[in-house]
DNA sequence: CAGGTTTGCTAAATCGGATTAGCAATGCGA
DNA sequence: TCGCATTGCTAATCCGATTTAGCAAACCTG
């Protein structure tokens, strides 16, 4: 195929010095063991004629690190933001010149095992267990195996894994603060979980925190939630049919739906009401799907910050691969990714 | 961390063999090399209690093979599309028990260069080279050092190197016959390219081709195009754009959008225009975006086949890795993989 | 000028397997 | 019983780097 790969023994060779000087010199170690000036450039003039490169296989064998990290997570396809996050881990990893194998478990915990054992078999230096969307998982066994961290995933046993997760708590505040501020006192309604805390779908993480910021700074203000609608799977389908069966009996001034696609589905559901948007009723949502930019009128919403949610854990695993073994057993910390709000159209004051 | 991997040599201490008996019984080459079978019983039980996996990176060193392939694409993030066309790749390599390298360009061709030169510091055992919308690329000069294939890319100079493509011509040629099959003759407009085979923005082979198929099954029918719009980027605000300017003069009884992000953008001008899909107006469009089951009616449209090529690009992959030398300087074969037709709301027969 | 340092470099071992060459023990025929 | 083939296994080498231990020459020092 191609005319062999440059070895370290070519430069040696050319340099005329043996391998271990050109090694030492071009691992930057020359100086500290006194590897004489006129040699070191010798190497560095031959290594840069050959366009000599390190096997990194090699090096894997020999130091164990293979300058590669393992993503794992549930799904990839998933909707645009999985890709988004993979592009932060990946720009991440490549500003530190590691590359990133990917792998999907479609949730089976079989695949994750294999998953997980096929990367520790290619010697990987950490792993980033990442969910596509917020939830508890229950941690694979090797996973201890090399430095991990969890990514939009929060374990369901304690764990010494450090974990990214986007902000949700304050996500949910910045929703009730978009009405507030708007001048929303009362009909505000929710669309796919509320208004108590116990309406919520089972295992659904952001929900709950969602939940618990929108009610903390509606109730801070002394605003009460007129009503809301529960679902487990937020899609525009529900997001109709909820916002229609609100409609038959409430009449509300404000809707916070609790992802981009039920807000679809109540546009939908409002248009056939004969209600503008935001004329007759003010729309937050949460995640910043694309479509919430083509949605008419362009939808407000606070962002669900993939890309940097994909850097945060790169950033986090890599300090976790420089810490030493010594202060283990400690409880993994949590770091928080805060959510932007993109203020678009859907959003006007009561009655404006 | 962990209590340092199982290597050949353990497995071979406790089986009482030497690490080379070891090793040929485990690559199944024992038979042939005339290991007894009582030997082989004691290796491959010392193998499975001390649940024996082999280093693949010292495999690699040694073979040169790392059971890796590298899947090089512009761009991870754009749309869904991209994230079906990974996991096409990848639940194609994990049936192989490969594994895969994510990287991205950027359509930088620096950024190309250092990526394709990571992966083969890593020993790639191929390359995938994609582009998330068919075009035509210029190939970089690292490539021909492992055995790659094009995915949804056409080379701009002649080169040996497979391709994968979806087949846009076909997928016009659907397109139109979905319009015709529903009785429509007259009244028939393209948004986002065409009519003629001069407008179509520069660079966008899917327009080209899938104008040629639309064409082709329409001229063959006695049935002219009415009328069409050109733009560059296909996205929604164009759509809107486009139809509404087409609407001031003309009254079509269908359209056929080059994408579904177009599509969407044509719905809510003909909205504006008090006209009904598919009643007043059927709406053929191209794609598959998620969006295009949440618009209502919703659209009827031809697939990209993005799972299928991803599967695909791996399939042609592994033939070209298994490929002999000799063989080579053939020209590099284009695989068409079919667009599905998604019959869904958005067509009826003209005046229904 | 013998004995000890420092300087500047290299031989050899190592990582974990695959592979080639070859060795000891047994079987067989003459 | 000798010579040769076969059987059944192992020693040694290699892949391409890193790293440890150490060696020769030059340099001091008293």
């Amino acid at each position: 195929m191609s005319p062999r790969r440059v070895t370290l023994a070519d430069v040696a060779k050319i340099a005329g010095v043996s391998p271990t000087t050109a090694s030492l010199v071009l691992s930057g170690r020359g100086r500290e063991l006194r590897i004489s000036h006129d040699v070191e450039q010798r190497v560095l003039k031959a290594a840069d004629e050959l366009q000599y490169r390190p096997n990194i296989v090699s090096v894997g064998l020999r130091t164990g690190t293979t300058r590669t990290i393992g993503f794992v997570s549930d799904t990839v396809a998933t909707s645009r933001l999985a890709g988004d996050m993979i592009k932060g881990a990946l720009e991440a990893a490549r500003e530190r010149g590691v590359m990133l194998f990917i792998g999907e478990t479609e949730g089976e915990a079989e695949l994750e095992r294999r998953l997980l054992q096929a990367m520790h078999d290619r010697q990987v230096d950490g792993i980033i267990l990442a969910s596509m969307f917020t939830r508890t998982i229950k941690l694979p066994k090797g996973i201890t195996a090399a430095p991990a961290v969890l990514l939009n995933a929060v374990p369901k046993q304690p764990s010494p894994l450090p974990s990214v997760l986007p902000d949700e708590v304050e996500a949910g505040r910045s929703a009730a603060r978009i009405l507030l501020d708007a001048g929303h006192r009362e009909g505000i309604y929710l669309i796919g979980a509320g208004p108590a805390m116990r309406d919520v779908a089972a295992g659904s993480v952001a929900a709950v925190e969602r939940l618990i910021g929108i009610r903390e700074v509606l109730g801070a203000a002394g605003v009460k939630v007129a009503g809301g609608r529960v679902c487990r799977d937020w899609e525009p389908e529900r997001g109709l049919e909820l916002t229609r069966a609100l409609m038959r009996t409430e009449r509300p001034r404000a809707l916070i739906c609790f992802n981009d696609r039920l807000a679809l589905g109540a546009y939908q559901a409002l248009d056939d009401f004969g209600l503008k948007v935001p004329g007759d009723v003010s729309v937050v949502s949460f995640d910043d799907h694309p479509i919430a930019a083509w949605m008419r009128p362009k939808l407000t919403t606070v962002a669900l910050p993939h890309y940097e949610l994909g850097r945060a854990a790169v950033d986090v695993l890599f300090a976790e691969m420089g810490r030493q073994d010594e202060d283990a057993h400690r409880e993994g910390e949590v770091h928080r990714v805060p959510m932007p709000v993109r203020v678009r159209e859907s959003v006007a004051p009561p009655g404006a």
